[in-house]
DNA sequence: CCTTGATCATGG
DNA sequence: CCATGATCAAGG
């Protein structure tokens, strides 16, 4: 039976922080999804099956999870300690007709605006049915968190422009950094060359570091 | 041990 | 192909 979308974020959170402690397995089952030996094959499994929880809107659209509340959802992996164990994956990253592209009319931008953090736990040693998912945090960024995001989303979007996206590694960016998204290095589609031209290049998304998240995490249970 | 670059599934 | 959901796994 699909769930229900919460009517409001106080539904939205009720309905999350009641889902702590509980396991995969035991969401699984009340969703009527099987549970994979583990997620080698079934990467977005996790986050899919707490999009069915909570009543997200299925799909894949550049839209916010909960978008009459304007809510972002992300499921995100923990250790024992409740470190993030990967980075965060926010959105593609536009690669040509950026000229004039602000920050604040960013997908980036307005993807972080609202987030709803679900730690699950993530670790390989837990079979995937008793991972237990963790206390959720409704998250909006501080002043530093937000200039930090800019700073970096600026940075790495100006050599984007400048042509040089195939030079620009995970290194680049204190918080926020670019990695290939797509189905495999052959993947391609346009972006600018260092002549202005339109060039052919695998294509990127924004990552959130581990050191992000974890001090998101750590605030909110600090 | 950790990060970077690569990859998997699905729907439109 | 693009965008969604991410994790995998080789190498530093």
């Amino acid at each position: 039976m699909a769930k229900s979308s919460p009517k409001d974020i106080h539904e939205l959170m009720q309905r999350a922080h009641d889902l702590a402690g509980i396991r995969l397995a035991d969401i699984a089952a009340d969703n009527q999804i099987s549970v994979p030996e583990n997620l080698r094959r079934d990467k977005g499994w996790v986050g899919q099956l707490i999009e069915s929880e909570l009543g997200a809107l299925a799909g894949s659209k550049p839209q916010p999870d909960f978008i009459h509340l304007g809510v972002e959802l992300k499921t995100i992996p923990i250790d024992c300690k409740g470190k993030p164990l990967e980075t965060t994956y926010v959105t593609v990253a536009p690669l040509v007709n950026i000229q004039g592209l602000s920050w604040q009319d960013s997908v980036v931008f307005h993807k972080l605006q609202h987030v709803l953090w679900v730690p699950v736990e993530g670790e390989r040693s837990i079979p995937v049915g008793e991972r237990r998912i963790g206390t959720p945090i409704l998250w909006q960024p501080n002043a530093l968190q937000a200039q930090q995001l800019q700073q970096d989303w600026e940075e790495i979007m100006e050599l984007i422009a400048l042509g040089k996206v195939d030079k620009i590694t995970a290194r680049h960016g204190e918080v926020l950094q670019l990695r290939p998204k797509a189905a495999n290095s052959h993947t391609l589609t346009e972006s600018i060359a260092e002549d202005g031209s339109i060039q052919l290049s695998n294509p990127r998304g924004f990552y959130l570091k581990i050191e992000f998240t974890q001090q998101i995490l750590n605030n909110a249970f600090g």
